[in-house]
DNA sequence: TATGAATGAGGGTTCATTCAT
DNA sequence: GATGAATGAACCCTCATTCAT
């Protein structure tokens, strides 16, 4: 007489380490963030962790791919609300601002993590960082620009500069959202 | 002719330690380099390094605080080789990028370690990044813009677009140099 | 008939890792011992006492509360099988010499390593050996003493006598018990 | 033209170096005192120092021969001052508690630093206790005492008392002189 | 007399990981 | 699924000491 509802349980210990680790290499990055550190903010034994990941690689590897799916599909979400381009950009941007300064670890581990930190998985994590950039490029793609406008280089720029906040961001200063829409519109307008 | 000034007794192994430390923070990161990778490098035993830097702490900061001011140096030196305020920015940008990218281990550092990965000392290398940011800070100053534009922002923006480029560029596409216009451009320019 | 009662799983090698602890910080003080050589008369790698005791310092700790539990309690036992109040003192006495100076390796260490050597743990190290000293400040409580005998002054004076014995004692010449009865008699009765 | 009174200059310094060390093997111990410590204190290069003296080791051995050598003067200077063997053996206890609890960073040394701390010298050092011991030897052979005194084990208990209270004594309690009168009355006159 | 620069050994400790139970 | 106990390598750092200058 097996229990059928059991099975999510044992996902659930999983998805416990994960979270862990996520907020942990978020708030301390991937090496001074140890397997004790982590088993111990879960509540178990550092072997234990073994039993759900074989090395701590693949712990960065499933937070980072969990951040890229998290951030991808709310960005998505964000941007099917809206209409036009640039609204639907505006949006996307946005829900990538605050993924990444405040409302998710696996995200902002996906910024606060260089893929040049861990050379076994460099590949791993450029790869799927760049999955992600192709949301963007999408959304780009729609906007309306000039003639000449190199659409790879506002891709680069515009998440660039957003990325970047990381460095400054502290919290009680402006919003996410009004750091993406301020950077969003230093880029469509004209300065001069 | 030789210099009575302050010789120094042997050829300096203090800065030859300061350099291949740059080089290894910026190749592997902070934590990543040790001092036993540092002290092989130079040509030396661990202990030997503490003869001239109490911690490893230590040597971060002199390679930040290097870092910092060779690329300030740079940046200042470039800009004051031009008379228009847009053409001021566009050498500092140019400037900036290349010690980022390519010509200078220590600045590169200064980007690429960052200040949350050492608690110990993060206030010191907030610290210096902030004295760098100051140089930016003028030469936005002196732009002409239209009223409303957040000159705050812009050299966020400006900024972080550039030292994001440490994560994606790759010798062998598009220099620095090239880099660097584009972004001044992508936000110089009304996109529409 | 086996124990169910928490049946440690493996040999204790906890209680070895103690024990060897113990005879090493005798022999050569605490300083002296080293993690190294504690591990390698253990047969284990250094490494592995930290699964059992987080630093060194908790190491020492961990041996004075188990030398003055040990003498302690050997001490009490040996003064519960006398009567009369000279005769318990005189029993105490000879157990506390005997642990000191042949038998106990804990019990030594609590005499040779001084409290003062471990800053970090001074309070403790000097805690745990107070509450030793409150086992003869009873038995001299109990003693009939002339009037203006100070108690407290004849306790230090005949521990400080037993324990300084540590550092002349040779064995193959007086006893440890015969030690403890001189010294004893020596208080006890007129010199002159 | 050599000025003549130049020569006690460079003694000085070997006399500054000792004193310093004496005072930081008394305050830490041997081991915990290093040969950084010392030559910092002092205001030399760890490296001076062995201009000095050719190892750590021999510094303790003088700071030892330098201890008994005070320690022996004060106490013989003290007996000297007095006729009746027991008066000139409590002038003599009065000045060796003195020495060692308050006066003198040399004296305290002798008793603080053991000799089984440092087996290179274990001899040395040992042979230099006993022959401040000789000192006490000689007071407590003039003394009338009843027939079957034990001299030696009054000497061992005498000495052992006070030694010990280094290891109790905090300033501002009782005085080194009170301490030591008590410790001879107990041993003088009969308890009972 | 002393310094500057280093050595070589060893200090305490932490790491990711393993594996029998 | 997880633990208890350990491994082996590496960590940062400090030690007493040396020696050309």
């Amino acid at each position: 007489m097996t229990n059928l509802l059991k099975a999510p349980r044992s996902d659930n210990r999983l998805q416990l380490v994960l979270d862990v680790a996520a907020r942990l290499f978020r708030e301390k990055g991937y090496h001074a963030a140890s397997m004790r550190d982590i088993a111990a903010a879960v509540g178990m034994l550092p072997g234990s962790i073994y039993y759900h990941f074989p090395a701590k690689d693949d712990l960065l590897v499933a937070v980072y791919a969990e951040g890229v799916r998290m951030i991808s599909d709310s960005v998505k979400a964000a941007a099917a609300s809206a209409k036009a381009p640039w609204k639907k950009l505006e949006a996307a941007c946005i829900a990538h601002t605050e993924a990444l300064l405040a409302t998710n670890d696996y995200a902002q581990v996906v910024i606060r993590v260089l893929p040049n930190d861990v050379p076994a998985i460099r590949a791993k994590l450029v790869a799927l960082r760049d999955a992600y950039d192709r949301v963007f490029d999408e959304l780009i793609a729609a906007l309306p620009l000039k003639r000449g406008v190199d659409r790879h280089y506002l891709r680069l720029a515009l998440l660039g500069a957003l990325n970047w906040s990381q460095n400054w961001f502290r919290p009680g200063g402006d919003t996410p959202r009004s750091i993406a829409l301020r950077f969003l519109s230093l880029l469509r307008y004209s300065l001069e």
